[in-house]
DNA sequence: AAATAAAAAGATATTAAGGTCTTTTTTTTC
DNA sequence: GAAAAAAAAGACCTTAATATCTTTTTATTT
């Protein structure tokens, strides 16, 4: 579906918003652990996020990554565009050279509402949400 | 979403139910041509396919491919499982070790409406479903 | 039987994703 | 100012997906 990069970008990112509500800061170290990816992996695509400025770093001792108020209500549509660009967003999904009305392909009608459905999901979530329910403990960042 | 490998499966087995509608046989040069992929690339999936029973070949002059009769209700789920795993049916989302109720990663409720459309979605459809379809001549299996 | 047409098999090449390691730069702390 | 801690940058490695090319086998047609 997404990436193994996106999948890191969106864990880390909520991490991130996760464990520096108080003006803290998280290294690439800890954020690579608390979402169990490996870490210079990690390191390169927060590079990316962080030229985008969809997350702020600071270098030296006491450095770090943290958001910016805005960076929180990020959604995961715009993480996947940035990172996996919009072909998810705009392909057909047979792989027709263009996913058109005029000459769909034969799941074309179908999958129109699944694609509905999932973009909806993309668009409909922020970092800041999954923050709140994450603080419940629910729902984890990791598992096995 | 699903592997070209898959995406060319798929289309493959439509071209040849459309086909071979009157006991003729296709050559994998002619669904190569008729699905858009390359023509290498294609035999070696029919092989497969073919080496799992979805799909009949006869070699030699006036051989090809066609369909057994049970193979025009092949749903896609079954094809995308054979190519690609059954990974797009269990798999966490953001990559999760695995996708349970215990453990859910943050989108994990969400997503599974959509996994569930999805899997409705190919699971509903089968070869022959397009068939008809295709032979209304709304839809195509290549394009531009 | 020879020629031919087709798939099967297998070897090889190319590209992109995924991942790791090393060096450089910046900042802080002592 | 030196040492240390952190990200940035960049070089490199590995693997898997994608793609192509060549040879072999099988069947048909003449
Ligand atoms: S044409 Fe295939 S999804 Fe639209
Ligand atoms: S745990 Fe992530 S989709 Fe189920």
């Amino acid at each position: 579906m997404f990436s193994r990069s996106c999948e890191y970008a969106i864990k880390a990112l909520i991490y991130v918003a996760q464990n520096t509500k108080d003006g803290k800061r998280v290294s690439i170290k800890e954020i690579a652990k608390g979402t169990d990816a490996p870490e210079h992996f990690v390191a390169k695509i927060l590079q990316e996020l962080s030229k985008k400025k969809m997350v702020m770093s600071i270098k030296g001792p006491n450095g770090g990554f943290y958001l910016e108020e805005g960076g929180k209500h990020v959604s995961l549509e715009r993480i996947v565009k940035e990172i996996d660009g919009d072909g998810m967003f705009t392909n057909c999904v047979l792989g027709l050279k263009v996913c058109s009305e005029k000459t769909p392909c034969p799941v074309h009608l179908e999958y129109k509402e699944v694609k509905k459905n999932l973009i909806r999901m993309l668009e409909n979530n922020t970092i800041s949400d999954f923050n709140d329910k994450l603080d419940s403990g629910k729902f984890f960042l990791k598992n096995e």
